[in-house]
DNA sequence: TCAAAAGTGTTATCCTTACACCCATGT
DNA sequence: ACATGGGTGTAAGGATAACACTTTTGA
């Protein structure tokens, strides 16, 4: 009933996993609990005891880590035909996201660590300005992957995808067309002035599939280690790999995370019990990776109503110091965060 | 390869399996297709021949209804522990949604039928005013299942649920409290003069769970048939029951729908090829299940951008004859329409 | 006293909601 | 002509984004 994990061979006897990617803050950036020195996430078979599949990892996560989850959801669930059992049945596993408050974060086992997200994504942290690596090399490398489509329509859809998977745009007139409209050659990559529009926070996971469509991380089967116009350390451009297909998971988790703090207060489960409006906001800038205008965050979440002032107050370093909140455990809060699944009476 | 169910025993090798809900739009409802009577959906089993999930269920499903399916997204998987495979490992399922359009309707296989989803949800209906069920049976049951908790905790909880999933509200004051604030007693289940509030149309699932919870369905374990204040015929009261859980999966299905359709343009992988404005909205209506303000309507779709007229008009049995609209399928609106996961090129 | 961080006020803009009204057609 | 459904204009209210500004502390 502990967290176990195979990544050589897949030799269980049953044909379903759980996966869980468990969140935490700390020191205003986000984390996940990983196993194998951070190359899986942390996994178990379904164990046939529990009523319910929910129950089943929540069970099994306060196990691992010693105290009760505050908030968990089921993500997706994947398929892995390379993965099969004695019968030839495919592996299924079923991913979840939990979150764990950091000031509860207690003993873990041996092998488990918690990562900074950004070391297996480091084009989402977008809070210090576009991140290098993807005006330097992954943009350059998709669109020669969109150029070199086989067909103008399927030309024209990789570059629509890229546009908006990525938020960047660029000077189409540096390129030669042939009479048909499809686009031949780019004359240079680096001319093509590559500039950043709309980037949106909770793309994350088309854009994990769009590299592992185009071949441009190791996870894919179209990886070609050659592919960037210009050389590179690979982990600081496109990530630390892991086994399987768990970066994905990861993948899906940050995209739902950052496509659902937008309308539930999910980050209270984040939070410990008291807190700052400030370190607030850097929580919610670690998640959603891109900087928030201060003054009106602080007003979004006074008019919601959601946090209610603890009469105490931290100095911090420099500076006046900040009221601490706590969040209102009322009865209506309560429902607010339920999710689709709501918490079993009994 | 063509769609199996088993309902007695399950039987399978695999402990994995397949459930699909189909929507179609037909006479301007909603309706699923489903197996065996109408008592289950399509399922089959996951075959270890596809690459993924979502590629089995596509190809499954276009063989038994004879034509592309417009879109498709994975619900949620559940875990049926009633059903074991020889191993006693327990049968979990993979939910999966699918739209399909009017037009293509085809050749059903014989045992499949196509069914009005307020058939099982009759509560959802409010095209017509607050339905009749929930104001003369469904709210009264739910608050005496809500004031009959344990403790005043969980009675106070259990209100807040009725009241934020239900949309409903009623007097307190019709009920004697004990000291400690739990009440003990309701003078009369008709005097609570319950009232409509703020329906939420995506909180189904919700709905569905709260009356499983409170055992006023046949499917749920703790079910009492005589729980109703009234005598009623159960099926136009609380729906034609399904077997195992598939009722469930059509309620994750129409949350999700209804839900995503708010910010998606999912409504025209419904739509027959060309559409009347108001045809459009009657499609959306019978989604949300609530009517929707006509001139708004007109004006939100117009904004988008999504449809341009075909330069036809139909001409009604009366009133001003209406232009006729087509999906535009641009390119950027293919990548509207693209969900998490997008349509691998190959 | 000044820099740094907390916190407040005010305005422009967009989107939603509601209501009033005109248009084109069949009977 | 008139009822019926199609279609347009416009104004109020709420939410968001942007900017200027005041307050409180430590160095």
């Amino acid at each position: 009933m502990s967290l176990s994990y195979t990544h050589a061979h897949y030799q269980g006897s049953g044909t379903t996993e759980v996966v869980a990617v468990l969140v935490a803050i700390t020191n205003d950036s986000a984390r996940v609990l990983t196993v194998d020195e951070g190359k899986l996430l942390p996994n178990g078979p379904l164990m046939p005891l529990h009523r319910s599949l929910q129950a089943g990892v929540r069970q099994w996560v306060e196990e691992q880590t010693q105290h009760p989850l505050g908030y968990i959801e089921q993500l997706y669930t994947f398929v892995d035909t390379n993965r099969r059992n004695a019968a030839g049945h495919a592996l299924v596993y079923v991913s979840y996201l939990g979150l764990v408050q950091e000031s509860q974060l207690s003993p873990l086992s041996s092998q488990a660590t918690w990562q900074d997200w950004h070391v297996y994504f480091p084009w989402e942290n977008h809070l210090s300005g576009t991140p290098e690596c993807i005006l330097s090399h992954i943009a350059p490398a998709l669109l020669q992957w969109a150029y070199s489509a086989t067909d103008k329509v399927q030309q024209k859809r990789r570059c629509q995808r890229v546009r908006l998977c990525w938020g960047i745009d660029w000077n189409e007139a540096v390129a030669d067309s042939q009479a048909d409209g499809k686009i031949v050659n780019i004359k240079d990559i680096n001319q093509l002035d590559i500039r950043m529009t709309d980037w949106i926070a909770e793309h994350a996971l088309l854009r994990y599939e769009m590299l592992y469509e185009a071949g441009l991380i190791p996870e894919s089967p179209a990886y070609q280690p050659n592919k960037f116009a210009r050389k590179i350390e690979l982990c600081t451009m496109i990530g630390q790999p892991m086994y399987y297909d768990h970066r994905r998971v990861i993948a899906t988790a940050i995209s739902r995370l950052r496509a659902k703090i937008e309308y539930r207060p999910l980050i209270f489960g984040l939070m410990p019990e008291q807190f700052s409006v400030s370190q607030l906001q850097k929580s919610v800038e670690a998640l959603s990776g891109v900087p928030l205008h201060t003054q009106n965050f602080r007003r979004l979440i006074e008019h919601q109503n959601l946090i209610e002032p603890t009469g105490q107050s931290i100095s911090a370093s420099r500076g006046r110091p900040a009221k601490l909140y706590r969040f209102r455990y009322d009865m209506e809060l309560q429902s607010l965060l339920m999710d689709s699944k709501l918490p079993k009476q009994k």
